[in-house]
DNA sequence: ACATACTGTATGCGTTGAGCACATAGTGGG
DNA sequence: CCCACTATGTGCTCAACGCATACAGTATGT
């Protein structure tokens, strides 16, 4: 059988950031973006060209699906993105591919 | 001062994948291949191509170096690589930008 | 009411990196 | 001496991203 998951290996440093971010909740591509900026400390220097560009491909790709904008929401400009179950596969794989390259790399003595 | 190490960030998977496998000692290009198919069990699709072009970038970029064939080497097509000390830094800096997002990930509770 | 700054999404352009096919040469076994 | 395998490398193309820029909606101050 084809595998649904394989061909989307390995994501780009962009695609899996923005993967990870959406598995804790649905939100609109901004805060996205704000979220990565502090928590890589502003090392991935996220563009907002780089970042709805992908997040258009990934919805085109089945792993992101735009949503109805929660009942509270004030800012009518905002669109919501939400994880697919396969998207979370494939985050999923992610994951487990670059646990595999980290346990290399501490055989390799780059890390403690 | 201007930094030597974060232009280089994040690296590709190819590039990381490379400098990974040359960290354990001096290698030529086919081994590389080699190891990482095994490595990877051939879910990283690695082209020959991919893999010699990306080679020559991070000579360039001075994070891999060539090297004096071992003295035993019968093979004289072989062309030997190894990572500079600029290398070993970036790898290892990528290897902790990547063991954030797994940081990440496990809170998103997308691994065990 | 109006100016201004910030929020939010999006597109145009150029560069870079990788997939794939292919070329070419050296090595070793039957 | 073939032939398969090893080993490195190039041409073509496309995908992904950096950067600049555009543009509309929102909030704030005077």
């Amino acid at each position: 059988m084809t595998d649904p998951i394989d061909p989307h290996l390995p994501l780009t440093p962009v695609a899996f950031e923005i993967l990870l971010c959406l598995s804790t909740g649905e939100k609109h591509g901004y805060a996205i973006l704000r979220e990565i900026e502090e928590r890589t400390g502003g090392r991935l220097g996220l563009h907002a060209g780089s970042l709805y560009r992908a997040m258009a491909r990934l919805v085109d790709e089945g792993l992101l699906r735009t949503v109805e904008a929660p009942e509270r929401e004030s800012d009518r400009r905002r669109r919501y993105y939400a994880v697919t179950a396969l998207g979370r596969e494939v985050a999923r794989a992610e994951a487990l591919r670059l646990h595999a390259q980290l346990e290399a790399a501490r055989i390799a003595d780059l890390l403690g």
